[in-house]
Formats: structure tokens, sequence, C-alpha cells
DNA sequence: CGCAAAACTTTACACTGTAAAGATTGTAGG
DNA sequence: CCTACAATCTTTACAGTGTAAAGTTTTGCG
């Protein structure tokens, strides 16, 4: 009766262990020997779940959109005014980045090739993407936001934050920048040009 | 006189044999004994000029920035009028990354710890920024855009448009977007909400 | 119960970054 | 001029990486 074998749910506990690894020593500590060893497992353990490194980040991928979407939509349902609304979900956006920024790197940066190989993380993609879209639309109902094409709209949006994210992960903000202004008061001036009023 | 020793300009050499690298084979072919046999030295070779890889990946970042701001430079002269202005180092901005997509993945992400240990990667990145914050204000004196902290502004631009890129070069974009659309005519989109009339 | 398939371990290998020691060359001081 | 020295490059070596292959244990189905 030896225990090694048949741990039950190994590729969950891979993943887990993957995001674990991400949040406490960052990307350059993915490793696939890590990650297999924090689960307790032989180095090879993970190539009878993954077909290679890539499916696993996929799959660690796929669940930080997952996280996000739920961030998103917990946001997007706290608000009852729509402007209000995308203020929340673009400031749950940003937490999250900062929050799990090596999760969220991997989550928007690691998959490669993504249409032909990894549909789950495509859907998700697609899913979180929607919400967006959905917020622009009551906005626009509202007249807070000008009428157009909505998915345009959330594009730029989302382009817009993502991007500031993104410069502010990769330090290539003005130092002054994040030290002389609050998040709150970034997201006005972020989401000020799209927001009629 | 074995000429195998004493290169003339390794350094440099370096720096470019990567830069081809990552035009050619992408990113995850860019591995320091890559680089070496490229230009046509010992494996080793490269630790006579740079401390190590993240030294070697910091000055091929640094000059992915002096070639955008380049490109970025040229546009801006290119266009008498401010707001075409804008839009031309826009798209310059947005050329540049999908003309060379791992080079400008890996100015925008490859360097860590960039303050403490890379001043001159930090110089280019200031003096790039510095370039779209004068054209803001460019457009703000002939009431293109609205006033108010000009850096603010730009960083808002920067942000659209990096995001935009960003999003693109990781395939987070609807699929239908990039071919329904023509790059001028996304970047109209893009840009549109910062602009007045 | 028996046996095939699934899950895991062990072993092995090529490739990576990097350290250390040796070989070669340019160069400054006698 | 030549001789030490410093800079540059090569060779050798090693630990860590992804991954393939073969062996071992367990599960589940006929």
């Amino acid at each position: 009766m030896n225990s090694n074998y048949h741990h039950g749910d190994l590729k969950n506990a891979l993943i887990q262990a993957g995001i674990e690894i991400l949040s406490k020593d960052g990307m350059q500590a993915l490793t696939l020997r890590n990650v297999a060893k924090k689960a307790g497992v032989s180095h090879a353990a993970p190539y009878a779940h993954f077909t290679d490194k890539q499916a696993l980040i996929a799959a660690i991928a796929t669940e930080g959109y997952k996280k996000l979407y739920q961030q998103l939509a917990a946001a997007q349902n706290s608000q009852p005014d729509p402007a209000d609304c995308l203020f929340a979900v673009a400031q749950a956006y940003i937490q999250f980045a900062l929050d799990e920024p090596a999760h969220f790197k991997i989550t928007f940066a690691g998959v490669v090739e993504a249409e032909q190989n990894y549909p789950d993380y495509v859907e998700q993609s697609k899913r979180s993407f929607a919400l967006v879209v959905a917020v622009v639309i009551d906005c626009q109902n509202q007249n807070r936001v000008a009428p157009g094409d909505p998915e345009l709209i959330a594009v730029s949006m989302w382009a817009c934050i993502h991007g500031f994210v993104q410069l502010w992960l990769g330090n290539q903000l003005p130092g002054t920048l994040i030290t002389q202004h609050a998040v709150p008061e970034l997201l006005q001036v972020l989401l000020r040009p799209f927001l009629l009023n």
C-alpha cells in the first residue's frame, strides 16, 4: 500500500501549486519540477495530466481568467448605477492585477496559440469581455457613454485599463504618478474620456 | 595569430544577434548560447560584457526603446497638425509592435528592477514618454485635447494604445475586430475619446 | 479474480545559465 | 623592445530545466 500512487486530484493540485508558487515567488520560480515538488509528486508526474509545460500554464491562465471574471462580476453586481458599475469593474481589474501580479501576467501573456489548442482559455476570455460589453451597453442606455459599437468601445476601455496596469507592473509609469495619486483618482482620469456629462 | 580572440565590438554584436533572433525565431529562441553562436563566439563569451542574461536582455530592451523613439519622433515630425501628429505617433507605436512583436514584448516586459540596475533603459523610457507629453501639450494649445495635467493625459493615451497592442499580441481581442477593421480605423476609435470637437 | 489501463516513479538525456580556470591578445611602464 | 598585466575569449564543469522512455503500483472493469 504505497500511497505515493494515485494522488486523487493531482491535476487541480498541480494548478493550485502553480498559482501559489506564482503568488509567493514569482514567474521565474514557476518550474515544472517546483510545481511537482509542491504537490508532493515526482518531477515527471505532471505529464500524466498535461502534455507539456505550456498546457499547465494554459490551465493556470484559465484559472486566472476565472478568478478575474468572478471579481469583475462581483464588482458589477455591487453597483446599480451603470457608470459606478464601470468604475467598480475597472477597479476590480486593477486590484486583481496588483494583488497577484505574476498570475495576472501569465493569464494574459502566458498562453500562445490559444485559439488552436486551449479552447477553455478562450472561453473564459470571451466571458470576461462580454461582461464589459454588457456594462458599456448599460451605460449607453443611460446616456453615460456615447452611442456606437459597444464592442469597440469596450475594447477601448479594456485596452486603456489593461495598458495602464501593464505599464504599472512593468515599472513604465513615471514614478511620481503612482506615489502622488490614489488608484480611484487614476481611474477617474483613465475613464473620464469615455464618459459623457 | 588566432583571430578567435578580441572580436572588436562583441558587445554590440551580441545585442544585434539577440535582436535578429527575436525577429526570426521569437522569444523562446533567445538563449545566451544561441546569441553567442550567432555572434560566432563561445557560449561563455558574453560574460565578458554582460553580468548575466538579464543584463543582455536589458541592453536589447534599451535598443528596442531607442528604435521605438526614432519611429515616434519620425511620425511626430511628419505631421504639422497636432491631432494628426497624435495619430501618426500612435500608428508608429502600433506598427513597431506589429513589425517586431518579440522585440516589443521584451522591451516592455523583459526588464525587471529597471530603476535600480539599468539606468540607460529608464532614460530611454522617459525620453519616449516625454515625446508623447509634448504632443499632448501641442494638442491642448490648439484646443484639440481637453485641458488638464498633460502627463496624466499622456499616460492615459499611452495606456490605451499600449493595452490595445498588448491585447492584440496576446490574441485577447475578439477575432472579428482585427479582420473587420483596419488599423487606422481602430486608432480613430481608440483616440477619439481623448479628442475634442 | 485477473488483467488492462491509468497514475505515478525512476532513469536518462539534451539544453540552459553560470562559475572557474586556462589560453590568447592588446597595452602601458620599464 | 620587452615584459608584466589586464582584457577578452575558450574550455571545462556543474546544477537546474523540460521531456522522453521504461518500470512500478493502483484502480476498475470484464
